[in-house]
RNA sequence: AGGGAUAUGGUGUAAUGGCAGCACAACAGAUUUUGGAUCUGUUUGUUCAGGUUCGAAUCCUGGUAUCCCUGCCA
């Protein structure tokens, strides 16, 4: 259920909802309307769960809108198949955007028209250089654009070769429309970006009513625009771009206007996502199709068996920051099986299966076992639990038959010969408990001629036995039998991506060409996982033949499984293993087998060397520096000055003398960044009163210093703010203990925590006080009655 | 190189001058008719060097590292 799924989210509360609470307090918007605009050019993957989750629920959770809008301004590689798709999946994901569906191939006049206006304005112009040319006159990084010789043409002349362009009277490439921006910008998105190109090209939607094609730049910001959103969010490398979309919003005069929030891209351990090498990965047959259960598309998920709710709730999870970040694989692992533990009934299969003959067993008995173990029908809020149809009965009632009969098959895995130290399961002449049906010894073994193990003769022993562990097991005479395909994931490592110089491929071959010299682009295919599809021939509980298609189901021991729903037949049942079980007992086998000890951690990065070397100055600013010192300054806080031009310019009229010092300082560490903005309203020299009252210590620093913010922004004398807020009076010993005495009442958990050992917490007792008095008390005297105080009673 | 962005345990993310917290992972114990789940506990962190401050993850100065931008893709 979404709406159940929608609840258990927890909130979002990042940089971007920080806004939207500021823009809703202050009445910039009335509500919150937000967009999720994928390209129908390919699938969704996990990648783009982030990103709708966070465009869809942020504006669920302050009660906005969210639509959802097919962003297809280039026809190449669009279709409404990958519309549809896109659609598909984004509905089994739970979300429903009602009326708020949008193609920008639906507004492509509309974007026309605004282009027409920008010209009438003189904002942009038709240009008719080739590609490679103004590639060459946009310049570089350290030398500025060169205007086209065509820059200058007239709105009129303008206008006509537009129209002319979406007449269909050029060819290809032969004119593009282009923003007048600012050829010389730093940022290379401003440099006269292209908002229109020629291209005859069909579209999957607009048919050939086109032949002129909006630029991403151009139509983006427009069409947020023209659906009213809000809050536009889009990944990291879209930084620059925000430039342009101000710069449109601006001279069309968009009121009031969405911005836009850019957030780091998430990727996943042992995954890729670039749609050019999955759409390889297809193509060259490593998998079976978009929908191969190995693959990060959602379709894949999906078929894998993975649940909407479990995605969400991994998308929930990552967080959201201003870097791109890779996610341990582990947290999506974790988010599958938490959600599948209380929502898959219990059944046994065997996968890898060796017969055992139970030798005192005549004729077979009908056991009834348990749906589900005791955790989760203790979990259960009503005390009901489901069965594999859905319905809710008493834990009683979810049982199921399972047939014990004289042949049986186990997990070939769950009996050893020659058991590791701390094996539980069966041993010749050991116990194991078979799950729901009592205890049973070993008695003797069949092997064939390689040695392995082809039959195990057993007795099933009294009530009262004991066994060291449990394992599953099914009737051989009733269980049916099934294909399980074992997935694992699709790649060896961490990064397939990356570098990885310490992989070592598994079946290295020298003698093969191709692993140092192949294209780049490819290298990620030798990371391919080879055993990421393992398919074995087993059995399965009879029961399940009755339960709806779809049922997903932990296998006790082996993992949870569900019906491949393509492949899968009544007749010929495939289960799918949707994700293993934790294991343990893998893990103590790892670390049995000897890695080498002393791994420990990787070292840190060394410190560096020459962290604190100055730059160097010009002989001007060693000039300054001296100067600087002469007056009294310190030595640092000189060096920082005699660098910046801004910052020598308000000292310029600071008084000499006594006060020089301290003015300095504050120049330096509380008004450099307001300064260089040019928000400082003060001047230098109505500071050095303020640096007398501090210096004969008739207001205390925290005072001065909130005096001399509150100066720089307002302009009025730092010495009369003071007057007039009444903060130079001190404070006198029985004030300051009273105040400290109503903290201490005010926080008894902390006071207790204090008491208890916690000093740490003097911080913040001094925090509060500071606060409590404004500032006025002296940071010496409060920690001294704070102590007494706290040490009292 | 010019511009932009970012930096908190193994991983991801909080702390908006005052207790470095949470989740996942790892480890240990309890419990267990799943070597699952659950419960308890533990280890591990502010990129570096200076400075301001009673007090800095947070403010100032400088360094380092990583990513993005120089498509008629989005």
């Amino acid at each position: 259920m979404p709406t159940s799924a929608r609840a258990a989210s927890p909130q979002l509360d990042n940089f971007i909802t920080e806004t939207i609470e500021r823009d809703l307090q202050s009445g910039k918007y009335a509500g919150v309307v937000t967009r999720f605009p994928p390209e129908p050019n390919g699938y969704l993957h996990l990648g783009h769960t982030f990103a709708s989750f966070l465009d869809f629920q942020t504006a669920v959770q302050y009660g906005g809108r969210y639509h959802l809008r097919l962003d297809d301004t280039n026809p190449e590689g669009e279709s409404q198949e990958f519309a549809d798709g896109i659609m598909d999946d984004l509905r089994w994901m739970g979300w429903d955007w009602g009326e708020n569906l949008f193609y920008a191939s639906d507004n492509f006049e509309r974007y026309y028209g605004y282009a027409e206006q920008l010209i009438t304005q003189g904002d942009a112009y038709v240009d008719s250089v080739s590609g490679d040319e103004m590639a060459r006159l946009r310049g570089d990084a350290h030398t500025s654009g060169t205007p086209s010789e065509y820059r200058e043409r007239g709105v009129e002349e303008n206008l006509d070769l537009f129209r002319r362009m979406r007449a269909g009277e050029f060819a290809d490439g032969a004119h593009v429309l282009r923003g007048r921006i600012d050829l010389s910008s730093a940022n290379m998105k401003l440099r006269d970006p292209v908002l229109y190109r020629i291209k005859r090209a069909w579209h999957y939607r607009a048919g050939d009513a086109w032949c002129i094609y909006p630029m991403y730049d151009f139509q983006h910001p427009l069409q947020d625009a023209i659906e009213g959103v809000t809050h536009s969010m889009c990944s990291l490398e879209f930084v620059d771009n925000r430039a342009i979309y101000d710069w449109l919003m601006e001279r069309l005069a968009f009121a009031p206007r969405p911005h836009q929030y850019e957030f780091g891209r998430r990727s996943l351990e042992y995954t890729i996502v670039s749609k050019r090498k999955l759409r390889q990965l297809v193509n060259e047959g490593h998998v079976s199709g978009w929908d191969d259960p190995r693959m990060p598309t959602l379709r894949a998920q999906q078929r894998l068996g993975v649940t909407p709710e479990a995605v969400r709730a991994f998308a929930s999870q990552i967080g959201v920051s201003r870097t791109n970040r890779t996610v341990d694989i582990a947290v999506y692992e974790n988010a599958v099986r938490d959600d599948l533990n209380h929502k898959a009934p219990r059944v046994m299969a065997v996968l890898d299966p060796v017969r055992v003959t139970l030798g005192n067993l005549d004729g077979a008995r009908t056991l009834q076992i348990p749906y589900w173990p005791h955790d989760v029908i203790e979990a259960s809020g009503d005390g009901l639990v489901a069965l594999p149809n859905g319905a809710r009965v008493a834990s009683e009632q979810a049982v199921r038959d399972v047939a014990l009969t004289r042949e049986l098959f186990i997990e070939r895995e769950d009996f050893s010969a020659e058991p590791p130290k701390g094996y539980k399961r069966l041993t010749p002449g050991g116990t194991v408990r078979l799950r729901g049906a009592g205890i049973i010894r070993a008695d003797r073994f069949d092997t064939d001629d390689s040695g392995n193990v082809t039959h195990i003769h057993a007795t099933l022993l009294e009530e009262g036995a004991k066994a060291g562990g449990v394992i599953h097991w099914v009737s051989a005479e009733h269980a049916i039998p099934a294909e399980f395909r074992l997935y694992d994931r699709l790649f060896r490592v961490a990064n397939p991506e990356g570098e990885n110089p310490d992989d070592i491929l598994p079946d290295f071959d020298p003698e093969q060409p191709g692993h140092e010299s192949g294209p780049v682009d490819t290298g990620f295919l030798r990371y391919l996982n080879p055993g990421s599809l393992r398919v074995t021939r087993g059995y399965v509980e009879a029961s399940v033949t009755s339960d709806s298609q779809d049922t997903r189901y932990q296998f006790e021991r082996q993992g949870y499984f569900w019906r491949d729903p393509v492949d899968s037949r009544e007749d010929a049942l495939v289960f799918g293993r949707i994700i293993t079980l934790k294991d343990a007992w893998a893990q103590t086998q790892k670390a049995e087998s000897g890695k080498p000890k002393g791994e420990g951690k990787k070292p840190k990065a060394e410190a560096v060397v020459a962290g604190g070397v100055q730059p160097a100055l010009t002989p001007q600013q060693e000039a300054g520096v001296t100067r600087l010192t002469g007056l009294g300054a310190a030595e640092g806080d000189a060096r920082t000055i005699a660098r910046d031009e801004t910052l020598l310019a308000f000292l310029t009229d600071a008084a000499p003398g006594d006060t020089f010092a301290q003015v300095a300082s504050w120049t330096v560490n509380d008004l450099a960044t307001p300064l260089r903005a040019g928000e400082v309203k003060v001047r230098a020299a109505d500071l050095a009163t303020l640096a007398e009252l501090l210096a004969s210590g008739k207001v205390t620093t925290r005072v001065a210093r909130d005096a001399l913010a509150l100066a720089a922004a307002s302009g009025e004398a730092p010495a009369a703010l003071i007057e007039r807020e009444g903060l130079g009076a001190g404070l006198s010993e029985a004030e300051l203990e009273r105040i400290v005495a109503g903290i201490l009442e005010k926080n008894p958990a902390e006071v207790e925590a204090y008491r208890g050992g916690k000093t740490a917490l003097l911080g913040f007792f001094t925090g509060q006080v500071m606060r409590a008095t404004q500032g006025k008390a002296e940071p010496g005297r409060v920690s001294g009655v704070l102590k007494g105080a706290l040490a009292a009673k």
